[in-house]
RNA sequence: GGAGAGGUGGCAGAGCGGCUUAAUGCACCGGUUUGCUAAACCGGAGUGCGGGUUCAGACCUGCACCGCGGGUUCGAAUCCCGCCCUCUCCGCCA
């Protein structure tokens, strides 16, 4: 969420965020209704002060020991004298009560749609962010790590997985419907070892480890910024007005949600694993084969608080960039970064950059990593504050990032160790986390 | 699932129709006193949204806010109704 003041006088620009995002907003209507909003308090504000001056009044009149009323008496004047003239001003007060009641119902009215309208404003990028349409547009930042290259044919993970008795998609299927699976055996394995690396790194980098809830409130889900948009992509519990979440990142960027931190607590620095759940609403026909796009997966996530600052802000973006760079130098696995582009960034997100990594089935890079920041996009919605070094209440700036993805992860790791007989190896950084084994292969199942 | 208690400022905690501009304590900021610190004393401070003055830092001013939403009343933290949440005990349970 924005500041009002901030769209006020930047209407142009957020409304070419609007446009540059892809995001539906309607930036006129909602500067129309904050005038309606403004115009609307003045008003009530003026009859209310009368109210209440009248009814302190009214007080004075009821009661023959108020300090007026014995006054009252002493200069002469009646017991009736004082009864017609409360009845008069209790006539005047039932009038303003009758011109306030209209008005609050229509500042409530007002007050709805300013509020539903706030929601759906985005936040303008960066000026470094790319200008384009979709993810064809992101602007590839650096190449690490070789693309290897083979003297047999390869296997996708699918085939691999399903010869090594170790990923099981059509009892996932049956099960659970279509993009579901069962990891078994050293595939399971291999998953847990990937997720506990990557928290065995982050916890040597200063970030905390946490196990929170994945099934959280909806304000949870308004507070970080999935919804409304995007709640067709969130599975709901809605006998219990529960959503289940796509990250860690809601959980933890919420952690603080309506607290006021002190300045010396930040930067917080969390890492989580959780599952993940999507409903993948939309992508009907797209990444059908295999477990590239998945309703439940398992992910590593890490999120910093920090102050707002937008150089404290850009600083921790290539730190937990790095963090992310970092593991998968250690997987071995080739990869790429991307500065993503205006279409292809979300409603709150400023500046987002991917991570992809290179997997032979696709022919491509395919994303694993999205390292995002927001400004004070999410903690303005979620009253997530600090108070600075000047005693003055700021909200804070939020950002997070996939430390790894799994199953998605286990795709390159297992095409690119592949070998001719279908056995995989295992990089050596995971070994000590599968009791030393070396290699994947069919006398294993 | 059953029964009970409760939700008040950064925290603790009183108030239970007009004397509240929310007491008091702690924490916080400024000052006085004092070898220094501490203590003591004095004073100041909330959040949000408007309006106004100013180049600005700031300053002046109004309204709202005692879990949320309705209602009663001239007037609600206080009374009534609905909802949400937390805690305790019992039951069930990994």
């Amino acid at each position: 969420m924005l500041d009002i003041k901030f769209i006020r006088d930047n209407a142009d620009l957020v409304k070419k965020a609007a446009v540059d995002k892809k995001v539906t907003c309607d930036v006129d209507r909602l500067l129309e209704v904050d005038n309606q909003r403004r115009q609307l308090q003045t008003e009530l504000d003026s009859l209310r002060t009368k109210s209440r001056e009248g009814g302190q009044q009214m007080g004075s009149y009821r009661n023959p020991k108020s300090a007026w009323y014995r006054k009252a008496i002493e200069s002469g004047r009646t017991e009736d004298d004082i009864k017609a003239e409360a009845d008069k001003a209790q006539q005047e007060l039932n009038d303003i009560k009758q011109r306030i009641k209209p008005l609050e119902e229509k500042e409530r009215e007002v007050l709805d749609e300013f509020n539903n309208l706030m929601l759906t404003i985005p936040q303008p990028p960066a000026a470094e962010v790319p200008l384009g349409v979709d993810d064809t547009d992101n602007v590839e930042l650096r190449k690490v790590g070789e693309i290897p290259s083979f003297d047999f044919g390869l296997k996708d993970h699918v085939d691999l997985g399903e010869q090594l008795g170790i990923i099981d998609i059509e009892r996932g299927v049956k099960l659970a419907g279509t993009r579901n699976y069962a990891l078994k055996g050293d595939a399971f394995l291999l998953h847990q070892a990937v997720l506990r690396l990557a928290v065995d790194l982050m916890m040597e980098r200063g970030y905390t480890p946490m196990q929170v809830p994945v099934l959280v409130r909806e304000e949870v889900m308004y507070g970080t910024g999935y919804f409304p948009v995007g709640r067709d992509q969130a599975y709901l519990c809605e006998r219990d007005q529960m959503s289940l979440v796509g990250t860690a990142e809601v959980p933890l960027t919420a952690f603080y949600s309506e607290e006021i931190l002190e300045e010396s607590q930040l930067p917080i620095k969390m890492v989580a694993v959780s599952p993940c759940f999507r409903r993948e609403a939309g992508a009907a026909g797209k990444d059908t084969r295999g477990l590239y796009r998945i309703h439940l997966f398992d992910k590593v996530e890490q999120v910093v608080i920090c102050p707002n600052d937008e150089a404290e802000s850009i600083k921790y973006h290539q730190e937990i960039l790095a963090n992310s760079e970092a593991l998968m130098q250690k997987l071995e696995l080739p990869y790429r970064v991307v500065n993503v582009c205006t279409g292809d960034l979300g409603q709150g997100q400023v500046q987002k950059f991917d991570i992809e990594t290179w997997m032979p089935s696709r022919n491509s890079y395919g994303e694993t990593h999205s390292a995002s920041r927001f400004y004070e996009f999410q903690a303005r919605r979620l009253k997530l504050r600090y108070r600075d070094s000047e005693g003055k209440l700021r909200f804070c700036h939020t950002l997070n990032n996939t430390v790894v993805a799994s199953p998605r992860v286990l795709i390159p790791l297992m095409e690119l160790n592949q070998n001719a007989d279908g056995s995989i190896n295992i990089p050596p950084v995971l070994r000590p986390y599968m009791n030393g084994k070396e290699k994947i292969g069919p006398a294993n199942q």
